[in-house]
DNA sequence: CTGTTAGCGCTTTCAT
DNA sequence: ATGAAAGCGCTAACAG
């Protein structure tokens, strides 16, 4: 019996009613509180009551710990991003965990900060706490993450831009679609030469951007100048490289796609900076749709990650196959593009 | 059924080696074992070296959640937020799993969508599963706090602008001196009519940024003119409404202080359309600075939440708590005035 | 319908 | 220095 009350806290150290307490106070064998706790199994109407009554009067909670020990599973879900403290990741976690919690599962956040030394970590320590899966966002080393599956059996979701994928469930944003409606919708806007600030021609990344910006060249009988595509590096400075070098050109292109955000807008202020007005003469458009994007005086039209959809599949997969294990499996999301004033389509039925 | 080395995902159910396979494997007592991996009681170096072989070979991971059932404690905390998607709850979030990941605990994330009974929801998860301790920020329901910590006997930190703090440890924002030093700032800016569109006046919200506010104008000898507070509600449309009021009086502020920046740019756009000049006719501060509040073209002076600071004490304050139970703290930590272009500062050395 | 019992994987006395 | 054994809170056969 919790003695004397004493207000300072955690200094009574209250004792956790468990199953034997109810038990006993309803005047039954542990087996049958469970029963009811569960409502599994055959229990009489007049038992079930009273089992009831003392779960309600003792406060009891089950601790789920103990009944995930019985019966190897958690129902937590890990999910791995860079930093949390990102909107975007946030974004996917707040999809995660809802998704994840409808279903009855918690969410364990860790972050790698984008070190692979603490993507370890915190693969070790979801492993450690027995989580029924993991949601892993871009996986700096991939070939951890066979490794998870094959030493722990945890279900992975990858969720990844890469086209790379191997035994493990994946979701995948069809960056060449993005890309290709980008210059598509370029194309429609009158536009014959198009420039490419691309991602850097390296292996490592992917092209799926390369080649949508060309199949949507060709499905409009547009022959690819190979002079409009210079690469980028996706880091700060590189747009501002690539759009002196188009500028420059004898025939520069009217309208210039690139491969991330940042790089377009310090093409915007560069072209900008150079006497150009956006979009009347020169047209940008980027992808990723970051926070900057949508500032006034940058409005740039860019194609969106479908960032929600990509949390709330992810767990939706994953939950799913941990109730029935299916064979790996590759959902492919179609980002969007959203048009802004840096593209031109406002001044078809707008002020000039 | 699953037949023959199947490679589909779990089809295998890799069967988790256990402390028992290590002893087993190095042919030692499964205490000896537990030994070695809590590096605790005496064991010979010979032993050691072979239980630590059998771990590398095995690749074995201790199971926290045996070792949780058994220890009553699971190096797990919880984290209350209305919304991880929200990026201000994404910075606490961040600064909570960075100081709870430095000190060997892993944070379970929950959302209460700013309902109720989904925070009861919240909470009963996580004493299902027996988090050591829960950070909960601004809870909807504060008995729902005291409950807790009663019947459960989790430790509970507070993270909130309220002024009301019963038995629990408390992380408070000084909203008072956050909005005296906005207010304060505008009368150093030659402002002697500042207006206020002020919290709503009902108890169940916290009266600290008024009180700030009141004594900035007294500390500066400014008489409160009481034609210049207009009561606010935090929400879309109301500071159209206030600004509306004050602009309407026949001595009008030439300053106009908010109690969130919602209010604050809404008031300051109304102005704008009646053709004043920010900050030249009218200087606005808000509260809060939320991504609106620095895109270009808002720019908005505005008093900033320490974020960051908040979520790192509270993880601090309520792991050291854990370790040996304090009585009842609270810490009170001080926003900071993130001065921008909308309350005319930068006029003075500046351009015209 | 209900109770008894054997673990889940681990830590922790208590012997030896 | 090492091992045997009890038990954390719960579930799930298996008897009755």
């Amino acid at each position: 019996m919790p003695s004397a009350s004493n207000h300072s806290l955690g200094g009574e150290m209250a004792v956790r009613v468990t199953i034997k307490d109810v038990a006993k106070h309803a005047d039954v064998a542990i087996s049958t509180a469970s029963r009811v706790i569960n409502d599994s199994g055959y229990v009489s109407e007049k038992t079930r009551q009273r089992v009831e009554q003392a779960i309600r009067e003792l406060g009891y909670v089950p601790n789920s710990i103990a009944r995930s020990l019985k019966q190897k599973q958690t129902f937590s879900i890990g999910l791995i991003v860079t930093d949390i403290g990102n909107p975007f990741y946030a974004e996917l976690a707040q999809a995660v965990e809802r998704a994840a919690r409808e279903r009855g599962y918690s969410v364990l956040l860790t972050n790698t900060d984008g070190k692979a030394s603490q993507e370890k970590d915190c693969v070790t320590v979801l492993a450690a706490k027995q989580v029924d899966g993991i949601i892993w966002y871009s996986p700096i080393n991939e070939d951890l993450v066979d490794a998870v599956m094959r030493d722990t059996g945890i279900t992975v979701v990858v969720i990844t831009g890469k086209e790379r994928h191997m035994g493990h469930h994946t979701i995948r944003i069809d960056d060449q679609l993005g890309a290709f409606e980008a210059v598509n919708h370029l194309i429609t806007l009158g536009h014959t030469r198009i420039g490419y600030i691309a991602e850097p021609d390296d292996p490592k990344f992917p092209q799926e951007r390369m080649k949508g910006y060309r199949r949507a060249l060709t499905e409009a009988g547009i022959t690819c100048d190979e002079h409009l595509i210079v690469r980028g590096t996706y880091q700060e400075g590189s747009g501002l490289k690539a759009i002196r070098v188009l500028l420059g050109l004898k025939e520069p292109p009217t309208a210039v796609f690139c491969a991330n955000d940042l790089m377009a807008i310090e093409a915007m202020q560069y072209a900008r900076r150079k006497g150009l007005r956006i979009p009347e003469d020169l047209a940008v458009v980027g992808f990723d749709d970051t926070k900057p994007a949508c500032l006034h005086g940058i409005d740039l039209t860019t194609v969106a990650q479908p960032t929600y959809e990509m949390g709330r599949e992810g767990a939706k997969l994953l939950i799913s196959s941990l109730a029935k294990p299916l064979s790996s499996r590759q959902l492919l999301l179609r980002p969007t593009l959203v048009i802004r004033k840096s593209c031109g389509y406002y001044l078809k039925e707008g002020t000039p």
